[in-house]
DNA sequence: TTTTTGCCATACCGAACTCGTATGGGTGAG
DNA sequence: CTCACCCATACGAGTTCGGTATGGCAAAAA
């Protein structure tokens, strides 16, 4: 009574719709006899017939016909079930929280996206932005699965994947005198107010610009720190100073403000993604095989 | 890989709920190890672990997660398959198309409706008025499952089971002679126009009549011959004539139209539920309980 | 550290189930 | 009347399942 097999149902839909025996067995790739077993077993299970025998085949009863949908939405339901784990296991399917920095939004985004939707399609995405201090904590807490960063972090607990660079340039108000040349020599640099992103000596998103400033024995006084490169490009804008930035913040920069790349120089920043190293979600793995794609084609 | 056991299935929603090998097979009153080694051969048939054991128990993975709803829904689905089909076969459920005569709309329908709704809620009633000519072939041709009927239809393809008697009553205009005694003695009937219901001789809806009116030997001129009561009522209404019909005609009779009882008759005429004889609709036993259930307690 | 405890995995055996072959039986068609 | 068709039954072989006994591993307790 409670056997509810599911082969006995697959049995009890074949012969429903060949309505007949033979005709199912043959479908089934399997012998007479058994089959008629297995239907019998199964009526006797339910407790009715489920067909009327004639001589010219075996016809649903109204019992039968009840049955019959409920087996197909079970039998569906179960395949689909496989399938539905079988793709969370590959990171086909399941839910994605991307972390981003804007200095990205404009660069990456436009065309991580469409990539990611067509490769990922049952893939369910989220997309946050992160502010330069918390992107590591919402990584860590869960509340992003992977994380767009620039630079990379670094943390025994994070892995990181470097993906592409950016140039560093410089970030001026447009009527700037610097803005005139299509270069701009480092030294001229020497003690202009410098908007700085946060962190410690340590993070290399500061230390890249520092550690340009040093080589090239320049110093600038720091007006601010902001916390994105948004901002940083608001306060440029207002004359507070110059910002050295990756070149794809000039995307979605705001106009009367100039890019300009260093005559003398071509210091360049990690784009990488980053993911908690504990996570098994294979949706990482994949994640990654299309930022690097879009990347590469860029 | 194709098994899909739904054994299998309900072992690995148990697990999934008592997050223990242990405690699901208690559960299932079975031994652990045989469960354990199910549980792992799902996993091999899906191609990929569904939990996460720890020394503490067992833990869903995502693609378990996804696994277990589905399995679940495949599960109620199957079990309600089996109800289902049982269901119908007791006559619990299904479709069941019910032809009544408009005479006993009022008397019958509201009290055999909501008792129908009561004891077979699972059932989809439809109900359809007949015609006096119509109502055999409506049976025949299974646009109607069951039919009330007043008299019973005799036809060898159809079955019968009467549940009532109506008692024959005149109907009149209101300002109608006869009308002034509570009852009137059939002999008074003596030449006037008669509204009649169709059929040959031979049908006892009529044949009942004419049988009265033999036995006390008086004659009505036919005046018009109508398909349903309703039409009797309105044209007795119109005093064209007066017609002869079973009480419960009464409770759907316009203001004008009054009933007397007869004086010295009580002829009566069946009420009975007809259905085709190779009808295998179980829904029609469980009607007929209803419909017996009703007229008793009326 | 060592012991204990709790839980899952493996091994093996007896029982149940399923499938295939062979065969019977009932019903229309030729 | 025979043939053809289709479903039902019988029986043996192979597979699978469940129970018992036991191993192994890790966290909690001593």
């Amino acid at each position: 009574m409670a056997k509810m097999d599911l082969r006995r149902l697959r049995y009890f839909v074949a012969v429903a719709e060949e309505r007949s025996v033979g005709r199912a067995a043959v479908r089934l790739r399997m012998a007479q006899p058994p089959l008629s077993v297995q239907i019998r077993k199964l009526e006797s299970e339910v407790g009715t017939p489920l067909f009327r025998r004639g001589t010219r085949g075996m016809e649903l009863t109204a019992a039968g016909r009840a049955l019959l949908s409920r087996a197909r939405e079970a039998l569906a339901l179960t395949a689909e079930g496989f399938e539905a784990a079988r793709a969370v296991a590959a990171g086909r399917r399941g839910r994605l929280s991307v972390g981003y920095m804007f200095a990205l939004a404009h660069a990456v985004l436009p065309r991580l996206v469409p990539e990611l939707r067509r490769s990922l399609p049952k893939v369910d995405l989220e997309f946050i932005e992160l502010s330069a201090s918390t992107r590591e904590a919402r990584l860590l807490d869960h509340s992003v699965t992977v994380a767009l960063c620039m630079p990379a972090i670094r943390h025994s607990e994070i892995e990181v994947s470097t993906i592409g660079k950016q140039r560093l340039m410089l970030a001026m108000p447009a009527g700037s005198q610097l803005a005139r040349a299509a270069a701009v020599p480092v030294r001229k640099l020497q003690g202009r107010p410098l908007i700085s992103l946060p962190g410690p000596a340590e993070d290399p998103a500061t230390s890249v610009v520092t550690s340009l400033l040093r080589r090239h024995q320049v110093s600038m006084p720091v007006a601010n720190r902001v916390e994105t490169a948004h901002s940083a490009l608001s306060l440029v804008l207002a004359g507070e100073g110059m910002a050295i930035l990756p070149a794809c913040a000039q995307l979605g920069c705001p106009t009367g403000v100039v890019f300009r790349p260093f005559l003398d120089a071509d210091d360049a920043i990690d784009v990488a993604v980053c993911w908690r190293r504990d996570s098994l979600n294979p949706l990482v793995r994949n994640f990654l095989k299309c930022a690097e794609k879009v990347i590469r084609q860029a």
